[in-house]
RNA sequence: GACCCCAUCGUCUAGCCUGGUCUAGGACUCGAGCUUUUCAAGCUCGCAACACGGGUUCGAAUCCCGUUGGGGUCGCCA
């Protein structure tokens, strides 16, 4: 049985590039029907904190990545205790005051990486340096080697040795991590050899860089899962779009469910080299997602931001949400798109552009929209069809282009020259609302 | 600095393992056009890459070496 694991510290919310890795090894476990566990290594109590846990846990769950077992380090710390005395019996680990170490001896230790192939090392190379990374020359004239801290003086046990432990006694059989955790391997490798047990296999993951090239963080925009959450991205866009940095499901597919990705899944075929995060694309897939999605689901989506920016209350009208996300869907990157873009169908007092209104509503419109409210409040019924054959006729009459009259209608109905088409505008809004906007937009002329 | 990893359009990638079918394919972005009441969508077209230098070979994006560039690690953090 194959069994992997991501192993999230929660000293900081769920990362873009963590979620990367939670997901490829999601992904490998569902493509070989193995175990995905979850384990959370909160072994620095200072630095672990309750909240950012649960937000680990959640973000994992909204993106759809669930696991079969879920640990904590911080309960296992008897065990880990136990394994560095057992060393210590065996003579293979020694004290140094309350803390626990194991000897580094020098030796070559190469690693298959299912990823990049043979890596070597060589323990020589792991030197006790100061605080310029410079090695400490002995009274010899050479560096020590560092040997291996296996529990801390405080009694707490360490991340390498942890990690070995558990990876150990939990049968992990393939340990697919970023690349940052190359340098630890050979380490882990040789407590792992102290331990009598063989190593799992190992890949790492290329990282991911910002759109810059430089190292992913918060202030080069939003680097946590949640904040895409609360910037209105799909968790399947997401989702896809993490797959396909340092992966490709092949002959040429882009959006790509994970149920049909677990199918085409090989860790082989991940990339090497490091991907830097485009949000434009991001975006593109997003948008694509919102497009074919149940109108129902995003209406229950967007619901929570209408509350949060105060467009509707409690007892909102579902109807009209639904039939506004129905126009609002295909010129939607994200869901807080559609609180700018459809403002005007929640609240009466919304901006108008003050581009579009120099543009198309300083010429003097009173008599056009006079006329026009008087047809519109006879036309019945109130549809789409109606009214566009009661504009177009009154636009005839009148001598004019329809685009004349369109446009200035438009700037007054939503305070935008973009939009949906003109009369499904007029038709969400209803008959009421579109005559009163009319009238006021012809008063606000005069004055 | 030492050690390790990496290198195809601006970005994500296909191709590389198993050299020829690659005048290097797709996607995002950008530009043009069509369509159109605006925007978006859609459709069509376009711009744009094998980092460089040596080998190996009849032949290299593909294999080898070097250079350059980028990244990672160097904590009794994880």
């Amino acid at each position: 049985m194959i069994k992997v694991r991501f192993a999230p510290s929660p000293t900081g919310f769920l990362h873009i590039g963590g979620a990367r890795t939670a997901l490829f090894n999601w992904m490998y476990a569902k493509s070989v029907q193995g175990e995905f566990i979850l384990r959370i290594e909160d072994t620095d109590r200072q630095r672990s904190k309750k909240e950012y846990e649960e937000e680990i846990l959640d973000s994992l769950a909204w993106l759809g990545l669930d696991w079969d077992e879920l640990y904590y380090q911080s309960r296992r710390f008897d065990l880990y205790r136990g394994h560095a005395q057992k060393l210590l019996d065996e003579g293979k680990a020694y004290k140094e005051g309350e803390a626990v170490l194991l000897k580094m001896i020098p030796q070559g230790i190469k690693v298959y990486d299912l990823i990049r192939g043979e890596i070597s090392f060589d323990t020589s190379n792991f030197v006790v340096c100061d605080d310029k990374g410079e090695p400490v020359l002995d009274k010899d004239g050479k560096p020590p080697l560092k040997d291996e801290v296996l529990i801390k003086d405080d009694g707490s046990p360490v991340y390498n040795f942890c990690c070995v432990v558990d990876d150990a006694l939990m049968g992990i059989t393939h340990v697919i991590r970023g690349e940052d955790h190359i340098s630890n391997t050979p380490r882990q490798i040789v407590i792992y050899q102290a331990l009598g047990v063989k190593p799992p296999k190992f890949a790492h993951l290329p990282l991911i860089m910002d759109e810059g090239g430089g190292r992913l963080s918060k202030r080069t925009g939003a680097a946590a899962v949640s904040d895409y959450r609360k910037q209105g991205f799909l968790p399947e866009a997401l989702v896809n779009y993490l797959m396909l940095l340092g992966w490709a499901p092949g002959d040429n597919q882009e959006m790509i469910s994970l149920a049909a990705a677990i199918k085409k899944f090989s860790i082989k075929k991940i990339n090497k080299a490091a991907a830097a995060f485009s949000l434009d694309k991001l975006k593109w897939l997003n948008s694509q997602y919102i497009r074919q999605a149940d109108t129902e689901r995003l209406a229950d989506l967007i619901i929570p931001f209408l509350k949060e920016k105060k467009y509707i209350q409690e007892d909102f009208d579902r109807q009209k949400i639904k039939n506004s996300v129905d126009l609002f869907k295909r010129r939607m990157d994200t869901l807080l798109d559609f609180l700018q873009r459809a403002d005007f169908v929640f609240i009466d007092d919304f901006q108008i552009d003050p581009q579009a209104l120099e543009e198309h509503l300083s010429k003097n419109r009173e008599k056009e929209f006079r006329l026009l409210s008087e047809r519109f409040s006879k036309a019945e019924p109130f549809d789409a069809a109606t009214t566009e054959k009661v504009f177009r006729e009154l636009v005839t009459e009148l001598g004019m282009e329809a685009s004349e009259l369109v446009h200035p209608v438009r700037v007054a109905l939503t305070g935008k020259d973009i939009g949906p088409g003109l009369f499904e505008t007029i038709v969400l809004l209803g008959k009421e609302k579109t005559i009163e906007r009319l009238k006021k937009a012809f008063k606000a002329e005069k004055g």
